[in-house]
DNA sequence: GGCACTCAACCAACCAGTTAGTAAGCTCGG
DNA sequence: CCGAGCTTACTAACTGGTTGGTTGAGTGCC
């Protein structure tokens, strides 16, 4: 086997990102990520320092991408709303990082400077359809945000049962998603 | 002091719970809990088994009271989801539990007799007001009953941040509760 | 005395983190 | 082309401390 620290460096990302979101950070165990990279434990420890810095390390880069990846679109949030639905559910893991940062971290992952910042700029797009009455001024911007990622990114877990869901069922949900986004939305009927 | 054994029951259970409540089941130390309840670590044996079988003990007592203790009123749905939205602040360690539960136990606890049956009976009456057009058909019950369970159990979860928020905060929090799910329950003008 | 209850001390397993060492590649003078 | 010397990637074995769970000796009430 040829050496190759930045292969090894991801195999030890890849594993672990399974088992801190399988187990969270008090129940994932360093040995058995270090078994599932094919390394050995001290590797883990050279490269990012120990459990907590490792799991800041994945959490830090997987939802810093996952929250920038999809761009608000303020003409249509019933389809944004999808979109954000349907990387949640290709991704389940960053969802269960994501809850188990606010648990266990008391979502101090969430306050990252670019998290924020993007956050804060789907807020203003969002406060600028609104006052331009694209979108209904029901709720304060924060509060639309708050509701859409809420609906987006936790409704397959609220559902979830031992077995994951079928594709049928994932276009239901879908669909259950994209309604009430659009209900919330919906400005009335034009004056 | 006199030996009071259902006292002593008692204090266990409070310990526990908040110590569940704040770390997990992976996260919680027996010995912690021990302490906190001000009795010997082997009598929380003697009681309620092992660790899971305490937490399983809490969570069943818990979640369920928590569940059927707030009854459905369809025909004034935003008032009943504020409702439920004090009584989830007011118990905020019981949605850190149902959280905990989804993560660590694969929600196994709510999947308990009594708690489904309440979920279906309030599908059912759902039911029932859609069919007499007091409430929107927009959404299924079932999926209706999920936003209204999501959106008043998280939205605190999901603002928190280090300090509690203010009780100013959290009328607003509770009003943008009850508009959502007044918007998402309107059954329109009237034919 | 008997019984329900209480506890300090203990144990084996486990676990995050460390250490001391091995070996694969790279470099550079010859 | 070569091989001594160095750097980098990696490892087995260990350490100190923690953890869930047990046990056996009390303690006080009937």
């Amino acid at each position: 086997m040829a050496r190759d620290s930045q292969g090894t460096r991801r195999r030890i990302l890849e594993a672990a990102t399974a088992e801190f979101a399988e187990r969270g950070i008090a129940g994932a165990r360093v040995d058995r990520i270090a078994a599932s990279a094919g390394c050995n434990k001290s590797l883990l420890y050279t490269y990012f320092g120990n459990k907590d810095r490792l799991f800041e390390t994945i959490f830090d880069s997987l939802v810093a991408e996952m929250v920038t990846a999809t761009p608000i679109d303020t003409t249509d949030l019933a389809c944004y709303a999808g979109r954000l639905f349907d990387r949640y559910c290709t991704h389940p893991e960053v969802v269960r990082l994501a809850l188990w940062d606010r648990l266990e971290r008391d979502g101090q992952g969430m306050r990252v400077a670019g998290i924020v910042a993007a956050e804060t700029a789907k807020a203003e797009a969002l406060a600028r359809a609104q006052d331009g009455g694209a979108v209904s001024a029901l709720l304060s911007p924060a509060d639309l945000l708050a509701a859409i990622t809420l609906v987006t990114s936790l409704w397959p877990l609220m559902q979830a049962h031992d077995d994951s869901p079928s594709p049928a069922r994932l276009a239901e949900m879908r669909t259950a998603v994209t309604a009430i986004v659009s209900r919330l939305t919906d400005p009335g009927p034009t004056r």
